[in-house]
DNA sequence: TTGGATGCAAATGCTTTGCAATCTG
DNA sequence: CAGATTGCAAAGCATTTGCATCCAA
């Protein structure tokens, strides 16, 4: 296990006993494999993953088990132009970052660009909006796809 | 009917002809409540405008209706954080905007940030991305909703 | 007349949920 | 042991599709 999936699993961890849930086998399967991850998992890739290590995990126990990431703020929600949602692991908050996706390959690669976060505020402000959160993704063709 | 709301009618109902499909009673009755909207529909919204006008007109054609209008590059699909595609009519080609959301009272506003876009074409160069199209929208509390 | 269009209901694909059986604290 | 959790299958939603009927060209 990575040093940066080690912390973020006993922040879920902690988090669990401090709300009298239970921490069992399937949870801690699905948080390891999700955190070491690091890439933007769908829930079919996330699963599959842990059905390596335990065959008997199902699908509705891997929902389960993201809303509750999601909820502690441990993992991010994104829908990218496709069916299924991907979900993220989310280390320290405050960094916020965007995504480029190559419409190929589908490969995703994070950003962060202060000044268009900056540019944001500005226009929210024109308009008389307060922001609490974005979304910003620029799809296109990646490097090794515009060659090809 | 609006002016606009002619021409892209026209456009749409010369496409029809164009590629040997036929102008029905359906295609015209969504087609116009659709471009005299203007808004931001949700698919059940406009079918209840066109049902006002037939009530007879079936969700199944609105769908259909709405992919020939997408295919055309007369009509755009906005998802934005909810569970339903909401669809808005497109004028010109070029004149990209965006959107600021209020999470509160659902308001879109739309806008243009020439900076913005410039930034984003810089950003996709440092990755050595071809940028095709983006997205980008601002969550937050429209200046009404900011006052209660 | 005839191939495209429609309405209906059934089918999809992703996600959620009810419930009985099974675990954890 | 009580209450939380799981697996399974069924239910939910938004959207799509098969098919018999209908209609525009």
């Amino acid at each position: 296990m990575q040093e940066k999936t080690r912390r973020s699993f006993e922040v879920f961890k902690r988090n669990m006993s401090a709300r009298g849930l239970k921490w069992t086998r399937q949870r801690e399967i699905i948080a390891e494999v999700f955190f070491d991850a690091g890439d933007h998992l769908k829930v079919d890739e996330l699963l599959a993953r842990a059905r390596r290590l335990d065959p008997r995990i199902s699908q509705a126990t891997v929902y389960r088990t993201i809303k509750l990431l999601k909820s502690w703020g441990l993992a991010e929600e994104r829908r990218f132009d496709e069916g299924q949602a991907r979900y993220e692991p989310l280390q320290e908050k405050g960094l916020h970052h965007d995504h480029l996706i190559c419409t190929k390959c589908n490969r995703i690669v994070e950003f962060v660009k202060q000044r268009i976060e900056k540019l944001q505020h500005e226009v929210a402000r024109e308009h008389g909006f307060e922001v609490t959160h974005h979304k910003l993704e620029l799809y296109g063709l990646c490097a090794d796809c515009r060659r090809r």
